[in-house]
DNA sequence: CCGGTTGCTGCAACCGGTTGCAGTGCGTAA
DNA sequence: TTACGCACTGCAACCGGTTGCAGCAACCGG
C-alpha cells in the first residue's frame, strides 16, 4: 500500500480526509491536519504529481520553448520565468528545439507535450501558418517573448524603434559614415529580429538622406566571434566608417575587440553602440540600449500564472521598455 | 469521453488494444495499429503523461538542478544533457535553486520533486550530510556534475590537477611572479572548485620554492567583471607579476581587458592562462585548459538513461578530459 | 424538545492510461 | 476429426490522488 492510502490506514482516517488535510482545505479539523502531517512526515510520504495531475487536469508546470539554449537573451528570460514560477510553486520544463535543424515538430506536434504543462512560453519564434494553428488548438495559455510574432500574443521590445533610435543617436553625434553589424543567426534568433533592427537602422539613415554602403554592412551572426570578424572585414575595406551600430551587444563586444586590435581608439576614432544590456557592457564601456529580458520573463510568467488562477486573459501586451545606457563607447564624430 | 477510450469507441476496439496499438506492441495486428493510428490522428488524440506516468511509475523526464542558471558552465552542461534526453524522448525539468539565498530545501526536501522525474542530475553542488542522506533515500538514479562531491557519484574534471598543470605551464615559460585570480562565487559555483584550483596553483608554486604573494591573489568571483576588477587591483599594487593564472576563462577575459586598459601588452608584458574553454577565448587569443561541459552533460545523461533502461549502475566515473589550447595570451617570461 | 445549521468525515466514482490473465478464432499437425 | 498452438483481442483491476454528495454529531435558537 502506498501514498495517501497508507497515511489513511495509519491514522484511521479515510483517503479523502487525508487528501484534504494535506492540502489544508478549510473543511478539515485543525487537529486532524496536524495528525495527518505528522504521520506523513513519519512515513516519508511523497506526493505523486502524476496522480494529482490526472485527477485535477493540472500539472503545475509551465513549458518554455527555446530555439537553442546557449544565447544570452534566452538564458536571461529563463532566469526570470523560473524565478516567478518558483514563487508560485510551479515547475519549469525546458523544451529545446536544438537549432533550426532540430525538430520543430517536437513541440508543434501536439502529442509531444503530452499535456505535461499548464501553459507555454515560446521564445523568439516565428511560426508557419499551420504551426500557429497547432498552437491555437492547444488548450493552454500561450505567450511569445522576443521578436515580432504576427497572430500570437507577444511580448518584447520594439526592435525597429530601438534600432532607429540607436542610429539616430549616432547621427545626432554627427556621424554620417555608419556601419551596421547584424545578420541572421540561423539557428537561434527569431528570423524577424535582425530584419527589424536593420530596417530601423536603414530608415534612420534614409531620413537623413544617407545612402547605406554595402561594404559597411556586416554579418555578425549575432555572436561575439561573428561581430569581431564582421568588424575586422569592415575595417579592412577601403574606407572606414566613424561609427558602428551593432544589432546586439555581443556583436558589439566583438567589434570593440576588432577595433582595438586594429590599433584604433574608441570612441575617438570609432564609435560603437549596441542593443541588449549584456552584463559585459559595463566593463567594456559599451553605450547601449538595454532591454531587461529577466523582467520580460518574470512578466510573462506572471501573466500566464494569473490566467491559470482564473483571471481573464489579457489579449495584448505593451512593448517592453528600453533603457538608454550611455557609457564611453560612443562620442562625437571626428571632424574630417 | 476522452483520450484512449474515445478511440476505442470509435474503432470498436477495447481500451487495452488501443493502448497497445499506440505503443506498437508486437502483439497487435498491423492492420489494427494502422486503424488506431488513423483514428487517433483524426480525433486529435493527445496522450496524457500523467495517466501513463501514474500507471507505469515512469515519467520520462529527468531533472537538472542548478545553483543558478546564468553561468557559462551550467548552460553548456544543460545543452549537452538536453541533447541526449531529446534523442531518447525524455523531457528536461529544470530546478533552479536561485542562488544560495534560494531554497535548497526546494530540491532536497523530497516532497518537492513529487516523483516528477525518473532521474536527477545535480550541477556543482556540495552537500550537507543530511542532504546527502535525503538524496540517498530518493529512489531514482542520481549524478553530480562539476566540482568534487564526496560521497555521491560524480563527474567532472580534476580541478586540482588542471590548476596545477596550468600553473606549471607558466612556470615552464620561465615565469616566477605569478598572480592568481579566483575567489568564491557565493551563489553559483561549487564551493569546493575555487579551493581545489587555488590549491593546485599554490602547490605548483611551492614545488618550485615560490612563496605566493597575497597582493597577487585576487578575488574575481568567477565573473568577467570580477576578473577585470581583480586584475586592475593587482596591477595597481606596487609590484607587477609577469603572469596570471585565472581559475576560469571568464575571469581571464576580464583580466585581459584590464591589462590592455593599463596599456600593457599580452603576452609580452603579462601572460594569461585560464581554465574552461569558453567560446570567447578564440577571439581573445586566450591560452586555456579546456573542458567540454557539453560532452559532460551528454555523458551524464547517457549514464542515467542506460540505468533507466535497466542496465546495472556504474558506481564510479572517470574524471572528464581536459584539452590544452595554446593560443597567444601566454609567452615566455620577460627577462628581467 | 425540535428542526435546522455548522463542522467534520467517509463513500464511491472518476481522471486516462497499463497490464496480467483469460478468452476467441484460425491454421496446422496428428 | 480432434487437439493444440499461435496470433490477436477483451476484461477488469490497478496506479494515487480529487471531489460531489451524503452522513453524522454537536450545537443553536425558538
Amino acid at each position: 500500500m502506498n501514498g495517501i492510502q497508507e497515511i489513511a490506514a495509519a491514522t484511521g482516517l479515510s483517503k479523502s480526509t487525508v487528501s484534504r488535510a494535506l492540502r489544508n482545505l478549510p473543511s478539515v479539523a485543525p487537529s486532524t491536519i496536524m495528525a495527518v502531517r505528522r504521520k506523513a512526515d513519519e512515513l516519508g510520504y511523497i506526493p505523486s504529481s502524476a496522480a494529482s495531475g490526472l485527477a485535477t487536469g493540472r500539472t503545475r508546470a509551465v513549458g518554455v520553448v527555446v530555439p537553442v539554449i546557449d544565447r544570452w537573451f534566452y538564458i536571461q528570460v529563463l532566469e526570470g520565468v523560473d524565478a516567478e514560477l518558483r514563487r508560485a510553486g510551479y515547475d519549469l520544463i525546458l523544451f529545446n528545439l536544438g537549432g533550426l535543424a532540430g525538430d520543430r515538430e517536437r513541440v508543434f506536434h501536439r502529442s509531444i507535450l503530452r499535456k505535461r504543462v499548464d501553459a507555454l512560453i515560446l521564445l523568439s519564434l516565428v511560426f508557419e501558418d499551420d504551426e500557429r494553428r497547432q498552437l491555437e488548438t492547444m488548450e493552454y495559455p500561450t505567450l511569445v517573448i522576443g521578436g515580432p510574432a504576427p497572430g500570437v500574443r507577444h511580448l518584447g521590445i520594439d526592435d525597429y524603434a530601438v534600432a532607429r533610435t540607436a542610429t539616430e543617436y549616432l547621427l545626432g553625434l554627427g556621424h554620417r559614415a555608419i556601419a551596421h553589424i547584424g545578420g541572421q543567426d540561423r539557428e537561434g534568433l527569431n528570423t524577424a529580429v535582425p530584419g527589424e533592427r536593420h530596417e530601423g537602422f536603414a530608415d534612420a539613415l534614409a531620413t537623413h538622406g544617407i545612402e547605406p554602403r554595402p561594404e559597411w554592412d556586416g554579418n555578425g551572426a549575432f555572436s561575439f566571434q561573428g561581430g569581431h570578424d564582421a568588424m575586422a572585414r569592415i575595417l579592412a575595406s577601403d574606407s572606414r566608417p566613424t561609427a558602428v551600430f551593432a544589432a546586439s551587444d555581443e556583436m558589439a563586444f566583438g567589434a570593440i575587440v576588432a577595433i582595438r586590435e586594429a590599433g584604433l581608439r574608441i570612441p575617438e576614432d570609432l564609435s560603437v553602440v549596441g542593443i541588449d544590456g549584456h552584463a559585459y557592457g559595463e566593463v567594456l564601456g559599451l553605450t547601449t540600449f538595454s532591454q531587461d529580458p529577466v523582467e520580460q520573463g518574470r512578466f510573462a510568467a506572471r501573466v500566464l500564472l494569473a490566467e491559470l488562477a482564473g483571471q481573464p486573459p489579457v489579449p495584448w501586451l505593451d512593448p517592453a521598455p528600453v533603457r538608454f545606457i550611455e557609457r564611453t563607447s560612443a562620442g562625437p564624430a571626428p571632424s574630417a
